[in-house]
DNA sequence: AATCGGCCATGACAGCTATCAACTTACGGG
DNA sequence: CCCGTAAGTTGATAGCTGTCATGGCCGATT
């Protein structure tokens, strides 16, 4: 645990380890320095929306300080949370598909951000052409990485998602040069349970057995990794369905 | 609400817009000269493998006939099903991110595919920079409709994941110019079961249950749509997890 | 300070699905 | 043609988890 501190902008290569379990879509090309010196800056409360579902691909946005997350909704159903964004993760590459964002971005507490407006975007995409194509490599990688992630959530039962869960989280905060067993996340139960696809009782209920087992204390939305081995162990084993 | 338009890809239902649900990495990228004039076809029988998991990216397959499906392994976990390519599909873009397969491609049946080395492909996209974009795109567009797919299924029970499968394939036959309602699958039930995340027996019952209700006749790999409308809707409402 | 409402925890219960096991069917080889 | 193995089906059971309901906690508003 490289003790860094909160601005962390150093970026040194952080993909060498197969960046497992990345759930936003953040990146390390902070390099970028129209990242860095922008006056671009925009402040968001909780609950507001930095950009909603469906509308025109305008930028890409660079979480300065809080977290949001991002929330899907199919066909008038409930909003599934697709992913969580915190400090230096970046936002919204995920609408160069359809150039439309696909989910709602929305503030989870205050909020700032930097922007690269999609004018940006393209003016560096454009200088740079070898930029473009780290971009489309990263997100190709994240999202695949994701994709593993989901079918292997599928097969798990609660605590295993959960455990699988927390460890991803672990490895981010980790990465980003915080504690890797104490941390903060500003989703609420129910979030959580949307991520992962369960109801809030058995998040709350899961929790409590990881209490229980000395594994994890969480109280509120302060969360106490105790044993990361034994989380990783049933993230990894306490799956039910279609063995083989 | 914005004026929901074309950003269907959210809120217009899934399984109209296309290229939702679209399993394997399939492209319409079929414009490419190279892929038909080649006389760089291969040929390989049940079972054997196009390519392995891990090893560096050689080039791209398109399926010309028969049908393949990759797997991916965790852990040494057990084997996941992944995708399923049919003839059209182009096979291998997921390499992209790490120039390494994340999967092992193996046949189905007794397969045919035009090959893409890796040279020509550079070369492609260093002539026809455009190309790297769109296949960019597309990669992004697939992989991003598969995430959404995967975080629904995950809140989806038995009834509502294999109803979701049949509507996502009878939408790519469909794609394809074949029958919506009558298709053969090299899957085995197993392979279903894996991609799903249930096992073979879950699928077996809830076959012969979409059989009892007149929604679907499965014979053994040949499956017959009756009632597709009924397992759109199964689709879009048997979900029981986390509800709101 | 009191109150209201959202978030969280916990219990009871029912429903769904994994597991184990037995059986049938399909298929390929001797 | 018979058999052996794999694939698929079906049944019984137990376990997990969604649903419904209750109560506590905390923060925000009055």
């Amino acid at each position: 645990m490289p003790p860094a501190r909160a601005n962390d902008h150093s970026g040194a290569d952080v993909f060498t380890d197969m960046s497992c379990l990345h759930l936003p879509l953040g990146l390390p090309l902070e390099e970028i320095p129209e990242l860095h010196d922008a006056e671009t800056f925009t402040l968001l409360r909780k609950d507001e929306v930095l950009f909603e579902q469906g509308t025109p691909f305008a930028g890409l946005f660079l979480v300065r300080s809080g977290s949001l997350k991002q929330v899907s909704t199919i066909h008038g159903g409930d909003p599934l949370v697709m992913a969580y964004a915190m400090p230096g993760d970046l936002v919204g590459l995920d609408a160069i598909g359809q150039n439309v964002y696909p989910g709602t971005a929305l503030a989870l507490e205050t909020l700032t951000v930097s922007v690269l407006s999609q004018e940006r975007v393209s003016e560096l995409g454009a200088q740079v052409p070898e930029l473009r194509q780290q971009l489309c490599r990263n997100l190709s990688q994240e999202v695949h990485d994701e994709r593993l992630m989901l079918r292997s959530l599928l097969h798990r039962t609660a605590v295993g998602r959960l455990a699988y869960f927390f460890v991803a989280m672990s490895m981010r905060f980790r990465r980003r040069g915080y504690s890797p067993t104490q941390f903060r996340l500003a989703l609420s139960r129910s979030d959580i349970a949307s991520y992962l696809g369960l109801t809030v009782e058995t998040v709350s209920r899961t929790l409590a057995h990881f209490h229980k087992q000395e594994l994890l204390k969480a109280s509120g939305r302060d969360f106490h990794i105790l044993d990361l081995d034994g989380l990783i162990r049933l993230a990894e084993s306490s799956g039910r369905r279609g063995g083989r």
